[in-house]
DNA sequence: TCACCTAAACAGA
DNA sequence: TCTGTTTAGGTGA
């Protein structure tokens, strides 16, 4: 599994030496070889133009932050890694591969009897830190994917997800939980007890906390709640829960509610888009219910997907997919994650805890569809990531960089034809759904931008990603893509694992192939806005609000049929997508 | 106080 | 054994 750096570019190489992290002193940070670009990464194309840049920068940033700006934390490597996939999402162990290849310091420290510490610290830094997100994986067993949450999580100094998940009403819980893991523990019991009777207490109010595992000897009504929503978790309708930010998640956890939002495991744990699928079908819910708020959702969504991924079933504008799939490969949530969701619809709650939370808000960019006529404009004109996806069979290297750029000013009005793109837009559209990924993130008040790290999307991801702000009002995303600088390095991890890893997932590839699948899907969606072009607004309110269940089911054919479709890039609005096509949703 | 890092305990798969 | 979570202690700014 470690490749001990076989593939080191050359530049890499060169600055090898500089990296060895310094004593440990605060931080244990890896130094940025002086002249060398500060991304680990060092990606040989990274190199050269921008990632220089980003060394300057970081050199500059220093001065405030050491670990944020001029020195990259475990954290940000971990960011890198995962912004250098096409896919912008990695097992822990394709980090692992990625750390000892591309971070010199860990180069010679792949074998086992050297590795337990830093990857200790790896898995640490991906649980505890917000700015990941847990996606399971059911393409390929128990490693869950990991990727960077589309909200942005705290980047750098963000505040830790523990403390995060203190700052609601949560905390008391999870404070309690904790200290009766202690007691538990100084009562005798032993961890496995202990510790489950902890966990769970802790969990339960977090909802989310995976630790949580179902603990037994939880007592009190905490425990049930956590019981009743772990276990609906598990359900794909509960899966929705998992698409929840760790944040909602604890919003939630006063109020446990059947909608089941809930339960993932974990706080961060996000049902690979795969799954969402299977949350329509799970509830068997109905399109008719749900379509529109789906077709909402997707609106607000569509500008963020583009990432192709195969399976997203779930849109989510912003929204946080969720959806447990009965067994998708993986698609995760990248795209997914935005909040939106389900989760979002059923608990409104959820969303205002989120937007009080976050920056961004998922309403508003629905409403910012609404209001800004983004329906009528994705209507008139195609979604860009239609075109994306349509071209990206080509190349799927060349988008990373790209992501953002798509659209840069409307996604939405990027001609529903290749051809109508601008070259530019052509271009973005030859790169694989994955790379965009900046789409993945949507919603993302606050990416990862931070400038230590450069070459990777991260700087893109500054890009307002949020679909919806993409909607509702144009920006001129110029970044140059990043990508593009470090897209070799990108390329080549990106051949490298998936040459070397993912064995059979993905479908990456094969989403590319229904490029044109999604593209007609994608269209659908697109005017499927249209018709639902009533009143974004009055449904959230009046439908999500209501705490009522609802369903969102995909229908499940569609998640077959489309499912590709959708999956891809859209896909993850995919969902509406066979619905629709029948409905005469597109106006005229 | 904050942000990081490291170590370690534990549990589930 | 790997993965994932959480706790705790330590350090530097």
């Amino acid at each position: 599994m470690m490749m001990k750096n076989g593939g080191m570019d050359a530049h890499q190489v060169d600055i090898d030496s500089e990296f060895e992290p310094h004593s440990r002193s605060r931080s244990c940070t890896w130094p940025l070889p002086s002249g060398a670009p500060a991304p680990v990464v060092a990606a040989p194309a990274c190199m050269s133009g921008a990632a220089l840049d980003v060394a300057g920068q970081l050199r500059k940033a220093k001065s405030s932050r050491r670990n944020a700006w001029g020195n990259l934390s475990y954290a940000d490597l971990i960011t890198r890694a995962i912004e250098s996939t096409p896919e912008k999402r990695l097992t822990l162990s394709q980090i692992y591969d990625w750390m000892v290849r591309f971070v010199p310091y860990f180069k010679d420290k792949g074998d086992s009897n050297s590795s337990a510490g830093w990857k200790n610290s790896i898995r640490h830094n991906l649980s505890l830190h917000s700015r990941f997100i847990r996606v399971q994986n059911e393409g390929t067993g128990k490693s869950s994917w990991w990727m960077l949450n589309p909200e942005g999580g705290k980047m750098g100094k963000g505040p830790r997800r523990r403390a995060a998940s203190i700052d609601n009403g949560n905390r008391y819980l999870k404070t309690k939980g904790r200290i009766s893991r202690k007691r538990a523990g100084a009562m005798g019991l032993g961890r496995g007890q202990g510790q489950r009777a902890g966990p769970a207490m802790q969990d339960s109010p977090e909802h989310g906390s995976p630790a949580g595992k179902g603990g037994v000897g939880m007592g009190g009504e905490e425990y049930d709640t956590w019981t009743d929503l772990h276990s609906r978790t598990s359900s794909s309708a509960s899966t929705l829960s998992g698409c929840l930010s760790p944040i909602l998640a604890e919003a939630e956890a006063d109020e446990p509610e059947e909608g089941g939002l809930s339960c993932s495991a974990s706080p961060r744990l996000y049902p690979s888009p795969s799954s969402t699928r299977s949350p329509a079908l799970g509830t068997g819910g109905h399109c008719p219910t749900v379509e529109l708020p789906q077709l909402t959702d997707l609106a607000g969504a569509i500008s963020l997907d583009e990432s192709g991924y195969p399976q997203p079933q779930q849109i989510k504008c912003n929204g946080y997919p969720y959806v447990p799939a009965p067994k998708a490969e993986v698609s995760y949530c990248g795209p997914m994650y935005g909040q939106p969701s389900m989760g979002m619809l059923r608990h409104h709650t959820l969303m205002e805890t989120i937007q009080e939370n976050k920056p961004v808000s998922f309403q508003r960019p629905m409403r910012g569809y609404s209001e800004n006529n983004a329906l009528q404009s994705l209507l008139t004109g195609g979604p860009s990531y239609c075109n994306k996806e349509t071209v990206h069979d080509h190349n799927p290297r060349s988008s990373q960089s790209h992501m953002h750029n798509h659209n840069p000013h409307n996604p939405m009005h990027s001609g529903p034809h290749p051809q109508a793109l601008s070259p530019r837009v052509s271009t973005d559209i030859l790169q694989p759904y994955s790379l965009k990924t900046s789409n993945h993130y949507g919603p993302r008040p606050h990416l990862p931008t931070s400038p230590s790290l450069p070459p990777n999307p991260a700087g893109v991801m500054d890009v307002p990603q949020d679909p919806c702000r993409l909607a509702s009002a144009p920006q001129p995303r110029h970044q140059p893509y990043p990508g593009a600088h470090h897209q070799g390095m990108t390329d080549s991890w990106h051949g490298y694992y998936h040459n070397n890893h993912q064995p059979g997932n993905t479908g990456y590839q094969g989403q590319q192939h229904n490029s044109h699948s999604r593209m007609a899907a994608n269209l659908e969606m697109e005017n499927a806005p249209n018709s639902l072009d009533c009143d974004v607004d009055s449904i959230l309110l009046n439908d999500f609000m209501d705490t009522e269940s609802m369903d969102f089911n995909f229908d499940g054919s569609l998640s077959q049929g489309m499912g590709m479709g959708m999956g891809m890039s859209l896909g993850a609005f995919a969902c509406p997508p066979p619905a629709h096509s029948n409905q005469s949703w597109v106006p005229g």
